[in-house]
DNA sequence: ACAGTTACATACCCTCGGTATGAAAGCGAG
DNA sequence: CTCGCTTTCATACCGAGGGTATGTAACTGT
């Protein structure tokens, strides 16, 4: 029976289910970036949200399943970003310096610090943390080192552990211009370290 | 009056005060270290330090502040064992190489690695695991930098940037090695690939 | 010796994560 | 259409744990 146009809106149980979702997981990803993951209250969000509890744990398996669901979409969202950057960069090299350049801009949002740097680690653990980012960042990075080696643009070695450490550096370069007074102004000064270690530690 | 050997000792408040927040902080120390801040409870520290609540509440301002006391201790042993290994290099880069590997050694502690590097930007924020780092890390190997960079050892620039970045990929070296199967076997190849880093980055 | 301070223990409150139960809204079969 | 069945929530409740208020015993200066 299609929809009537009475004072309640007929939906089928998919429509319901994943709009509740979506909702769920936007107020949650506001409110974990906001105010951290200990302050905030899954009863908090699912109000904020317009619903209960209840909703909450029967979509998603507890507090920290719901942080994880935001964590990989706040990744997910980072990673396309800086594949787009890299595939419109005229070489490999310039693939990778953009790519980490948009890492770094991506820190500056402050949700994705607090729940990609900060609280991810801790709550998910160190484990999770770095098998979600594999899939999505660091695997990009080492692509792109391997492409970039493969291509006489830096020198060889353990990619996969180079990777990570860099990966590491750019973390902290994140945190350092998100603590600057002016963010805005100490971004080129940290971006251009970074590049510098980055072409430092990489040219043959 | 001096001590009677009696069933009570006597004791003056300080050796009291003392006493029971040594007990505290290192009982503190080996339970977060072990399972983690979330999953410890105020209580059972007490309870494993032979005290209640009440006790833990009088000497430190809360879980978080008893948190950050562990912390400060474990900052300040690994910088005392960091100095003590740079003191003793032959010049000022071997002193950089060595102060670095000292600290991949340190996060070979699983005690370490929670409290310094999972928990510790979660539960205290990461200004002041920054400036807490800082007062006992960061400084050492900024001024390390510092000098090989006077005697030409390495290239000029931003030194505060530059330090804080190669903080950042040795904590993630020290992960590293940590997630690994076999962290004794792992250690000279994250080791290396991590003082390829510091050279290629420094040498000018 | 005796107030006053310090160093705890005990009892209590409140928030919050998690669970169990119940009800209402789709959904499929006859 | 209708009548079980599943899905989707809301409500009520439990227990753990951080924090606080209060009482009490141990020290301390005068």
């Amino acid at each position: 029976m299609p929809a009537k146009d009475g004072a309640v809106v007929r939906r089928t149980q998919a429509e319901r289910s994943s709009a509740t979702s979506s909702r769920l997981l936007a107020t949650a990803e506001e409110m974990f970036g906001r105010d951290g993951y200990a302050a905030t209250s899954l009863a908090a969000v699912a109000a904020a949200a317009g619903m209960t509890k209840g909703a909450a744990y029967h979509h998603f398996p507890g507090k920290a399943g719901l942080f994880r669901e935001v964590f990989v979409r706040r990744l997910r969202r980072a990673a396309t970003a800086l594949e787009r950057v890299a595939a419109h960069a005229p070489d490999s090299w310039s693939a990778l310096r953009e790519g980490c350049r948009t890492f770094l801009e991506c820190c500056t949002d402050p949700g994705f610090r607090q729940i990609v740097l900060l609280d991810g680690p801790a709550v998910l653990g160190w484990d999770a943390v770095r098998e979600i980012e594999y899939e999505h960042l660091l695997r990009v990075l080492r692509d792109g080192m391997r492409v970039a080696a493969a291509e006489g643009w830096i020198a060889g070695g353990d990619l996969d552990v180079r990777s990570q450490l860099v990966f590491g550096a750019l973390c902290e370069a994140g945190m350092m211009l998100a603590r600057s007074p002016d963010p805005e102004g100490a971004f080129p000064a940290v971006a251009g370290e970074a590049e510098r270690l980055l072409g430092a530690l990489v040219r043959g």
